[in-house]
DNA sequence: CGCGGTACTGCGCTTTGCGCAATAGTGTTC
DNA sequence: GAACACTATTGCGCAAAGCGCAGTACCGCG
């Protein structure tokens, strides 16, 4: 079962969620989505994404160097990340729906 | 918005929930899924998956001359097909709750 | 001093959906 | 009857995105 190919185009929403209400840097985003229950997650994955949404202009960025550990590199939300956000929850149910009536009904006949 | 990325790893299981009540072609699961709400989805993107599952041994594959038009590629599902439809849509099941559940709660915190 | 946990970057691979062109048969329209 | 539109399939090459893995680096502990 490859449950990563699912991930695609989703994670982007997960990892935007997960940033709505505290900023985080990279590992921990990690962590959060694994205890969210997204265990096959890879953390190339999130880092890739993190930095695919910084460039796009949906996240804002900022280190801080650490007492405990390496530097870490914390991104928020900003205005565009939340509208992108609310967007993308939307698309996502639409297409939930879609989905899941097709495969209730099987073929329209 | 793109769609399109949502479909990945999911179209082998629309496809499948599809043919699972009635043998069909190509060009006419195309229409089904696009009667079904998938206006976004290509053709080549379903001929594709339709080739794929055959060559996985999922689905049974026989042609049709037909006389209004060019031959028709039937496609038809067998037991492992089957089984790869129930395991499929219980995944994505699963990932649907997974992702939802991360939504509503944003950051574990 | 090496080992394990934390934390990030970069490289190359794979899967998969897509656009487009080509081929081909049929019916319609001017 | 030539052009066009719809049906129907194949093949090619592209792009997006997740992943594994290696490398770098910093820390604390035994």
């Amino acid at each position: 079962m490859d449950t990563s190919q699912l991930l695609k185009g989703v994670l982007d929403l997960a990892v935007l969620a997960v940033l709505r209400d505290e900023d985080g840097y990279g590992y921990d985003v990690l962590r959060r989505l694994r205890a969210g229950g997204m265990g096959e997650v890879g953390d190339a994955s999130v880092y890739g994404t993190l930095r695919r949404l910084y460039k796009a202009g949906l996240l804002t960025s900022y280190v801080v160097p650490s007492d405990e550990g390496p530097h870490r590199k914390y991104y928020g939300m900003n205005d565009a990340g939340r509208e992108r956000l609310v967007e993308s929850e939307k698309a996502w149910r639409a297409f939930q729906e879609t989905l899941d009536a097709i495969l209730r009904k099987g073929a329209v006949a």
